[in-house]
DNA sequence: AAGGTTTACGTTTTCCGTAAACATT
DNA sequence: AATGTTTACGGAAAACGTAAACCTT
């Protein structure tokens, strides 16, 4: 049987016209290219080639060999894709979520339980998670709601829920919690990727000010410095702190709790054996 | 990029479940089987088996790579076949005719004319002969009409005008033409492969008892020795010659005269170029 | 002369099979 | 002991590039 070299020196030559220029292309000497040749139509048993003493061109059964030869290495590419992507999602491990909290918790997790994977996570809104999960482009994914199907199996992983961190001379620090309707119309610190919870915030304070923060960072070091209102919440207290000399007041709307589900295949159960073990222990 | 023989190597391995198995079937030794497995392994980048110390077994890029090869490797092999089919159809005429007399005349001039040729000749109906012109099954088609296509070269023959052959005894044999109807009810002497003619006579001389004679060799020494009519026509005659001691009338019914024409594709018209110039001399 | 192809030839590389080591059943 | 895999090694085969020959434009 021929080999794909063989085939690509075929291909080769068609493209660049002349067994010179393919061999530079290829980058072997002409007369290998020329050797390479004689030996595919040896092996086929009849000529591919009209040799003139200084040129060479397809004859019709070379026209076909070349045709069928890129289909052949065309399947053969194929195979390395396939492969390749195969085996890259072997070693990722793809994570995405609806709020930013879970992931923040999650993933170093997910690092110590599985450190030869590349981890990417992402924030994403509940009906990409949900397609996500299924074609298989997050192996992991954060709900806030278990997700029916058969085929996935969800977990409940944490519940979060948000505060108003306040300066101390506001007006509404004598309540115990509040609504976000009264916080509406001021100006606000916010960071910006929170994922579904900024829905709430459009709809629910639709006149605020957000003073829309990229970098927690940032965020951080200005609700400090500043007199402005922020939000928090029960999860970003846990891992990132308090803010000294500030309020913190529950938002008693009901949309301002949630609670958060780990979502994933039933296929990628096994896989995720041991991770389960560890978030469950920690969750509780 | 690995090479095909690595994906045979690969296949055989997991049809025969064992290296030592497949590398006997492979006709290699075990050692270099696992080497090009090794080798195969290590341009893809990742193992495709898990190995134990006494077994291997495919792991999943495994079971995926295996997919992919045989893909590969009936790429190729759509590729011989493909390329074998047109190297015979390169060296290979298919005459088809729908009587034998113009067969006779014209296989001798298309051996001439293409001595590096191999030749088949067949009889078949006009349907199949129409068909099989087509779709390439036939490059030269004899029939008794000219095949209006614009894909079609069609060119006139020869005529063939069918006599009857009888013992001077006979009791027709004063006349100076027969009609096939007069004829019916004896027996008589008649060569099986006579394509489209043999509709005729089942029309025009249904109560006839035929003595089929298969071989034209038979045919002749029978006629020779015995008082059974037969058929014969100036074609047969110009090239078999004519028996002796027969009285030989001709057929007056109009369907026992035919024209025959040449048909050929276009796409073929150049290759046929120089037996066209031939069998027009000969046809004059 | 320039550009294209094939042949010749010596070197380097690769490839193969035997032998051996190692592990499992 | 029999079976299955990998490693080691030496000889054989092949593949490669340089050089040269040959041809056409």
């Amino acid at each position: 049987m021929f080999e794909i070299y063989q085939l690509e020196h075929l291909v080769a030559i068609t493209e660049y016209g002349t067994l010179s220029l393919a061999a530079e292309h290829l980058h072997i000497s002409q007369p290998t290219l020329s050797r390479s040749i004689q030996k595919l139509e040896e092996e086929l048993g009849f000529p591919l080639f009209d040799r003139l003493k200084n040129k060479m061109t397809l004859n019709e059964s070379g026209e076909l060999a070349v045709e069928c030869a890129r289909n052949v290495l065309k399947e053969a590419d194929i195979m390395v894709q396939r492969l390749n992507t195969l085996e890259r999602s072997r070693h990722t491990i793809n994570i995405a979520s609806c709020a930013p909290a879970p992931l923040w918790m999650l993933t170093p997790i997910v690092s110590r339980t599985f450190p030869n994977m590349t981890m990417s996570s992402e924030i994403r809104d509940i009906e990409e998670l949900k397609k996500g999960l299924m074609d298989d482009t997050y192996q992991i994914v954060i709900l806030p709601e278990p997700l029916e199907d058969n085929n996935i199996y969800s977990h409940k992983y944490c519940e979060e829920q948000l505060y108003v961190s306040l300066p101390p001379a506001h007006p509404l620090c004598g309540h115990k919690g509040i609504y976000m309707s009264e916080l509406d119309g001021e100006s606000m610190l916010l960071f910006s990727e929170i994922g579904f919870w900024s829905k709430l915030h459009k709809e629910k304070m639709p006149h605020t000010h957000f003073l829309i923060q990229h970098e927690a960072e940032t965020l951080d070091v200005l609700a400090r410095a500043s007199a402005f209102p922020s939000f928090t919440s029960n999860l970003v207290m846990k891992s990132v702190g308090k803010i000294p000399n500030r309020v913190i007041l529950p938002l008693l709307d009901e949309e301002a709790t949630a609670t958060f589900y780990i979502c994933i295949k039933q296929s990628s159960n096994k896989k995720f054996n041991l991770l389960f073990n560890r978030t469950k222990f920690l969750s509780q």
